[in-house]
DNA sequence: GTCGTTGCAAAAGTTTTGCACGTTA
DNA sequence: TAACGTGCAAAACTTTTGCAACGAC
């Protein structure tokens, strides 16, 4: 909590209760909520908290590195018509997609965590960063 | 084309023009685009599509396996305290994520087609399957 | 002719935003 | 007190659904 403080001066964000009370909630949470279900848990503390201060303090986390979100490609879905074990690289600037064929991933056994929970169907790896093209824009732009 | 209206045939769905068009888009696409995408391409063919019937081929299309949804966990973001690298098995059936931390896959080296794609930050597992507690629950209804 | 499919419109669900007020530093 | 942050309400956006008309088999 001391931390929590440090943190927000570091980043030059203000201590307010909302944020300490999120806080305090994600930290113990071990089943992933939901923004709703975090909404849901911190409205025992903080009854007059609302929804979209839940979502704006959930993405400031996110930003300063101290939650991470679970999502996938950004907010929708997208087809791929390529349905042979593969694996995705998205960037993050552009946004685009490129398949990526993985043998020693594919190969690999799972750790002894997942056979214990159950049966596993599928898996898939996806890479985020920066494609060269939108490195050389960055790169020319900080001229 | 003719494996299409096998595919249909065998799955007992009707061969209509929509579908036939979405299903034309779609594999000539390597860009993964999102349905909005398909819907304004498809449109150039079908003018008078409606993007609910292209959202409904497309749900229909990754069902028969004839392509692949990328989406990671279900339809809203979840959160995770845990910022150091770790990966996610996800059940089908209840939707509960658990952690995983699976070393092998952190010290993989990047396949060569993604060293010249560009700079890759982060690197993410989902593991989809049934958990043993879903699958105990599907055997006892199948008595 | 039957029944699955489509288009339309409206709804549902998640997430974002404008704005006036309140609170932190 | 000067920004920043919050609550409210409404909007934005993706995706789903009810229903009458239509079209494939």
């Amino acid at each position: 909590m001391e931390q929590f403080r440090k943190v927000c001066r570091e980043n030059g964000i203000k201590v307010t209760p909302q944020r300490l009370e999120v806080f305090l909630e994600i930290l113990g949470a071990t089943d992933h909520p939901s923004a709703e279900e975090v909404f849901r848990r911190v409205r025992r503390k903080l009854p007059m908290i609302s929804l979209d201060t839940v979502y704006r303090t959930l993405t400031t986390f996110d930003e300063l590195g101290l939650i991470a979100t679970l999502r996938s490609l950004e907010d929708r879905s997208r087809f791929d018509p390529n349905t042979r074990e593969h694996h995705h690289v998205v960037c993050t600037g552009c946004k685009r997609v490129m398949d990526i064929f993985w043998p020693e991933i594919d190969a690999l056994s799972m750790p002894p965590q997942v056979e214990d929970w159950g049966r596993v169907e599928t898996k898939h790896v996806l890479l985020r960063g920066t494609c060269s093209t939108c490195l050389l824009k960055i790169e020319s732009e900080a001229d």
